[in-house]
DNA sequence: AATGAATGAGACTTCATTCAT
DNA sequence: TATGAATGAAGTCTCATTCAT
């Protein structure tokens, strides 16, 4: 695991909570919501089955808290990297977006099973809407500045490309996909 | 009386386990697996639930013959698109990927499921890297002879593309989105 | 399998019926009644699920015309045990189980299992109940003419032997030891 | 309020297990392992259908540890019986016998019914035949000592003849056959 | 805040039996 | 007499959740 990922809850008060939530996090990124049981969170996170149920209403409502507190963190990350030219914001974001990937394997697997089973949660169907909405937004103003022709379209393929090698990296699970792929979009956007 | 013959049985037998597949293939590919039950496939295909383990070993048996089942008739289409000069091909493949996307949206909400859950079947994480190695193979002598710099990256590019493509399809659930992509993708190949 | 026993059911008019009878004592004689399934029965007798239900009632039918016909037939053959001298009959009742034993070993396990399972089977339970108890009778009047001085005793120690001695061989699958125990018996009752 | 105490938590866990091994010792050694069902059992054991399954991994393993248990206390008790002249071992063998017949009918009925099934579990037909060649050993060195003529012959005669009075007293269910018996073994050898 | 035993609905699967021809 | 597809009750087992302390 990388070193990030186990200080991620660490702003939460209950050292319980935060087990509960790591091991979820663990859990649900490489195995799936579905093929998660409570015992399994137990066990990794070495407390008691009857305390899940003291911080969480239901294991849904343990993917539920997950997803928010990503969620919130995101959006602060995320602002982070607009300062600058558009051509450093540019640079940002993409070196931004292999930095995850590799830093929070677990965080971005989770986040791709959801997606996947979007319709089965309505906060996620939700969620993954504004945010692909919110990344096309921010990408077209930023192409616009960095004169392309046709910004939006950019902004969408620039979109659809961080999450199919969110994807092809779950598949490969290897490091040097992502480097390859690092470079190839420097290349591409000119860095 | 006598019994039925040979072709009626197996005609009873075609259409029930049609029948089946079918059910299970809309059921697998909105709900994901894990989530399907095989009580909702009996429902759905309107027979009863010992019939399935007439026809099937297993719940994942049914899932396995599925995926067989497409990957068999999957090679005979993407044979069909490899004629013609290097950019009727990378035409008549982006329409292809386009038409079977809304086509059959069941197979490929399916595929993306599995592909998530690719850690969990062995035979689907062999299928999904050697179905992606394959594209980007064939992506690369495409755009090597369309005279692109790098060829190879531009085909990676692509093949994140679709994958990426696919999954907000997926999560958007928006027929615009298609034509919208298609469109862009027909301009950024100058098609 | 022992060349009697194939030929067993020959006077039975329909090949079927044969066929089936055939495959079931086998069956219930080497897997159990209960781990016995009608498709197994099916696949063994080369015959089709539908016509069992032609001949037999119901899976337990198939079990009490098999103990029936057994039944029957064990009598007939018991009586041409009961000529000669006291000396004489005991010798070829000795012989005669212990040829049985070994050359109806089918016949014998299925009886062994159906035995264990009396309270099952009402029928099961009276015949076994009667069985025994006749043999008790017919060694008790045998004992007495040989002048043993308490023939019942060693009549229900007779009966007892036999059936401890079925039980193990039934364990140690072994056919030395029914050699073994044929010459104990004959030595112990100086035949 | 403060968890239960690791004392109070095994009293818990002991007290349900042996309700669970006391009710399926009963129903396995009256309907047969194969008829007996896990809904059964939790209703004689009065707990419900999840619990069994908190403490066995299978209905196959509550079998076994069943088994276990009998094997173990079985060695003590055997040993008790190994002091004194051989007159007095062999009476106090036989009477043992007859007791433990008497007494844990259940344990003795599902001994006989596995011993049946023998070939359906590996487990137990390695227990059954280490058993039963284990008491002819015994057996043959306690005739040896009495000075019998044959005492392999006498000790194998034994041994089956445990094996048949534990069959018959199965099928008779009579509590006076017990009696008879015991008293026909003790003038047999002139106890 | 914490434990882990206990529950029960529901999942997958099996199989004796029936049905249509 | 014969076939084999089709049924559904019932079996084993899993697991999110609750309970008593």
């Amino acid at each position: 695991m990388s070193p990030r990922s186990r200080a991620q809850f660490k702003e939460l008060r209950d050292a319980s909570r935060q087990k509960i939530l790591e091991a979820a996090l663990e859990l649900f990124g490489t195995k799936g919501y579905a093929n998660t049981t409570i015992t399994d969170i137990v066990k990794k996170a070495s407390i008691s089955k009857g305390l899940v149920y003291h911080y969480f209403e239901s294991k849904e409502d343990i993917l539920k808290q997950l997803v928010n507190f990503f969620a919130e963190g995101g959006k602060e990350k995320i602002s982070d990297l607009m300062t600058g030219s558009a051509k450093e914001r540019l640079t940002k974001i993409i070196n931004w977006f292999f930095r995850e990937m590799h830093e929070n394997e677990h965080q971005w697997s989770l986040f791709l099973n959801l997606t996947v089973q979007v319709h089965d949660f309505d906060f996620i169907h939700d969620m993954a809407t504004q945010k692909m909405q919110g990344y096309v937004l921010m990408f077209t103003s930023l192409f616009q500045e960095l004169g392309y022709e046709n910004p939006e379209a950019e902004a969408r393929v620039l979109g659809a490309l961080f999450d199919g090698i969110g994807m092809q990296y779950y598949v490969f699970n290897d490091e040097n996909y992502l480097l390859t792929m690092e470079r190839i979009l420097h290349e591409k956007y000119k860095l």
